[in-house]
DNA sequence: AATACCGACAACCGCAATCCT
DNA sequence: GAGGATTGCGGTTGTCGGTAT
């Protein structure tokens, strides 16, 4: 493993871009686009090696990123996600094509993990041992979220006047494998689960399902629809707001049998599907 | 008002995978 | 096929702003 040889190198600045590092960043990859990074530093004069200019390009100046207020839905997704696939924000990222695998990452660890911490240890105050492993097993589906993140750094992209693609042809138009092969990285990752392996195949993007849709079949979201969900959380948020002390509706539809429902038919449609 | 503490997020680091010659 | 270069990824750290003392 060689490193890029301007890490190292003495004047290489670090910290946070300030908007002129942005604006040169942002004017070279329109003339060239995003590729050869290493050439970046050098051709543009920034003082920054190419990962750094890469990165910053990647989870903040790139078109099409949506940052700060996850939707519930989002969420959901997110739980969902990280279940099935564990810490693999790349890919959980793929299946939220504005959302960057940093912005999620940094979401769960802040947010999320403290979120199913705190549930958990509210559930096991109310449930027996037995009854709180079930749980503890069962997919963390949605939680309630009155998302406090919020940025107050603008979304420099939209200096990039007259250049936004569709962010649903980003990935393949920019020649990265991210977004390109999520279905078979979600199909093969389910194989893995369920069986012994380790190492996906990137070439083996080939499906006829687009990854939103294969997500929608895994999850069964048809019968959990955003808008009982979103009225779920309305719901919720009012319980908790009108009573801090009380069992969430969250908690509620975990307990739920309705919910105990819809966990079986998740893992047998995934079960089935793959 | 000053300081300590904490949470949120941006950025960096190291490694692995992939690409290119 | 080998080896170097480049890119992708996930964990971790640093910085900054807000809040508590």
């Amino acid at each position: 493993m060689v490193r890029p040889p301007c890490c190292d190198e003495v004047g290489i600045k670090k910290g946070p871009w300030t908007p002129e590092e942005d604006a040169v960043l942002i004017s070279y990859i329109q003339e060239h686009g995003p590729r050869n990074w290493r050439s970046v530093p050098i051709h543009t004069g920034l003082m920054r090696c190419s990962k750094s200019c890469r990165l910053r390009w990647t989870n903040y100046l790139r078109p099409g990123i949506k940052r700060g207020n996850f939707t519930p839905h989002e969420e959901k997704m997110i739980i969902h996600l990280q279940t099935l696939l564990g810490n693999r924000w790349a890919a959980i990222a793929s299946y939220l094509p504005q959302r960057t695998d940093n912005d999620i990452k940094n979401y769960w660890n802040t947010h999320l993990k403290k979120k199913i911490m705190k549930y958990r240890t509210t559930i096991d105050s109310y449930m027996t041992p037995s009854d709180t492993t079930t749980i503890h097993q069962a997919v963390p589906s949605f939680l309630h979220a009155s998302s406090t993140y919020a940025s107050s750094t603008e979304n420099i992209s939209r200096l990039l006047k007259d250049w936004m693609t569709p962010v649903a042809d980003s990935n393949g138009a920019n020649g990265t494998s991210a977004g390109a092969c999520t279905g078979t990285i979600l199909k093969q990752e389910a194989q893995e689960n369920m069986t012994v392996g380790n190492n996906y195949d990137h070439s083996a993007c080939n499906v006829a399902l687009s990854p939103q849709e294969q997500l929608d079949s895994l999850l069964s979201f048809e019968d959990w629809d955003n808008s009982s969900a979103d009225a779920a959380f309305d719901e919720s948020n009012q319980s908790i707001e009108s009573n801090e002390g009380s069992l969430s509706l969250f908690e509620t539809w975990l307990l739920d049998e309705t919910a105990e429902k819809m966990q079986g038919r998740l893992i047998e449609d995934w079960q089935q599907q793959y």
